[in-house]
DNA sequence: GTCTATATATTGATAGAC
DNA sequence: GTCTATCAATATATAGAC
C-alpha cells in the first residue's frame, strides 16, 4: 500500500461495497447476484471468489456495520459525564451517523430477515450489547434523578428506533442536514426523558 | 350473503389475506407467487384470476392498508378538544393500531418500494394526507402555546415513524401488551412537544 | 483474480380444459 | 372459480480456461 491517491480498494471491498448499494435500493431479495456483479464492474462469476453466497455477503456487510454501529455507541457515550450529556451525545452520534451514511444503515437494520438463522443470533448478539449501551446511560440518569421514565425499556427501544428510521426517511435532497436531524432528535429525546441539564 | 356465521370469504380476500402475510415474513421480494397461492388453498394459476400480477396484489393492499391509517388517524383526531388531546389520541391509536396490526403494518409501511412509480405516487398522496393530519394538530398547539418545538415538521416526522416503527419492534409474545406500548408512547409524544395538559 | 459457458432450480405468468 | 400443464425468463451457483 504505497500512499497512492488514487489507490484502488481490494476487488472484494468492491463487491462489498456494490452490494451495499444494491441492497440499500432494491432490498437483498429484490437483488441478483448480476447486478451486484455488474455494479462492481466484473462478471457474476467472479463474485463467488471473494464470497460464497450471496447470503455471506449480506452477513459480512451486517457484522461489519453493526459492529461499527457498536464502537460509535460506545464512543459517543464515554463523551460526556453526567448522564444527560453522555445521553445528548449518543443520539446526536446515532442520528449523524444514520443520515450521513443512511445508504449502508438501510442494510444493516432492515435487511437482516435475509440471514440464515445462525447468522441472525451473531448479529442479535451485537444489537443487544448496542442497546445495553443507551439502556444503561438512562437507567444511570434514573439513579441520580437527572432523567424521568415509567418504562425505561421501552424509552430505550424507542430512543434506538427513531434515530435508525432516519436512515429510511433520510433523502439527501431533503430539506435537513444531517446535523440538523442530529441536533433537533438529541432535544426530543432528552425531553422525552425530562432530562434535568 | 345469508347470515352465516361461518360465512367463507370470498376468494380474492383470501388471496389478498395470504398475500399479507407472506409478504410481512418474507418480504415483497422473497415471496413466490406459489407460495401466495398455496397459503390460499389454491394453486398457483388461481391467483391471477383476482389479481393480474403480484405487483398488483402489493398495491391493493398498500392501498387499502393507508386509506384504513388515514381513516384512522382522522377519526382520532377528532377524539378531544384541544390539540393536547388530539395529538394524545392520536398517537395512542395510531400505535395501537400499528402493534395489533403489525403484521399488515409491515406490508403497507415497509414494502412499498417493490410498487410501480404509477402505483407508489398514489400512496404517496395517501401518506401526506396522512402527515397533514399530524402536523395540524401540531401546528395547532404552537398556536394556542400548548405545544413548543423548534420544528414542527421534524417533530411530526419523528412522531409518525416512532408509530410505525412499533409495527417492526413489535412481537406477540413480547413483555409489552399493545395497549401498554401506545400509553407509554403518548406519554413520550406529549413530552416531545412540551406539551400544557 | 477474472473470464466464458453452463448446470440446475425457481420465477412470474399464461393456455386451455372442466 | 379452479385445475393441470407449461412457457419463457431469470435466479444462484459452479466448471474449467487463462
Amino acid at each position: 500500500m504505497r500512499g497512492d491517491v488514487m489507490a484502488r480498494k481490494p476487488a472484494s471491498d468492491r463487491v462489498l461495497d456494490a452490494a451495499v448499494s444494491a441492497f440499500s435500493e432494491l432490498g437483498f431479495h429484490g437483488t441478483s447476484t448480476r447486478e451486484i456483479a455488474s455494479r462492481a464492474g466484473m462478471s457474476p462469476a467472479a463474485v463467488y471468489t471473494h464470497f460464497s453466497s450471496k447470503e455471506e455477503l449480506l452477513f459480512e456487510i451486517a457484522r461489519r456495520g453493526n459492529e461499527r454501529f457498536l464502537a460509535l455507541l460506545h464512543r459517543a457515550a464515554a463523551q460526556g459525564v453526567t448522564p444527560p450529556e453522555r445521553l445528548a451525545s449518543i443520539v446526536y452520534e446515532f442520528a449523524l451517523f444514520h443520515a450521513r451514511g443512511h445508504i449502508g444503515a438501510r442494510v444493516v437494520n432492515y435487511e437482516l430477515p435475509a440471514l440464515t438463522t445462525e447468522h441472525a443470533q451473531e448479529i442479535k448478539a451485537l444489537r443487544r450489547q448496542m442497546v445495553d449501551v443507551v439502556r444503561s446511560v438512562i437507567e444511570a440518569g434514573l439513579q441520580t434523578g437527572e432523567f424521568d421514565t415509567p418504562d425505561p425499556s421501552m424509552t430505550c427501544v424507542a430512543v434506538m428506533t427513531m434515530g435508525q428510521d432516519v436512515a429510511r426517511w433520510y433523502r439527501e435532497d431533503g430539506r435537513w442536514a444531517p446535523e440538523e436531524i442530529a441536533a433537533h432528535y438529541r432535544g426530543l429525546v432528552l425531553r422525552m426523558l425530562d432530562a434535568k441539564l
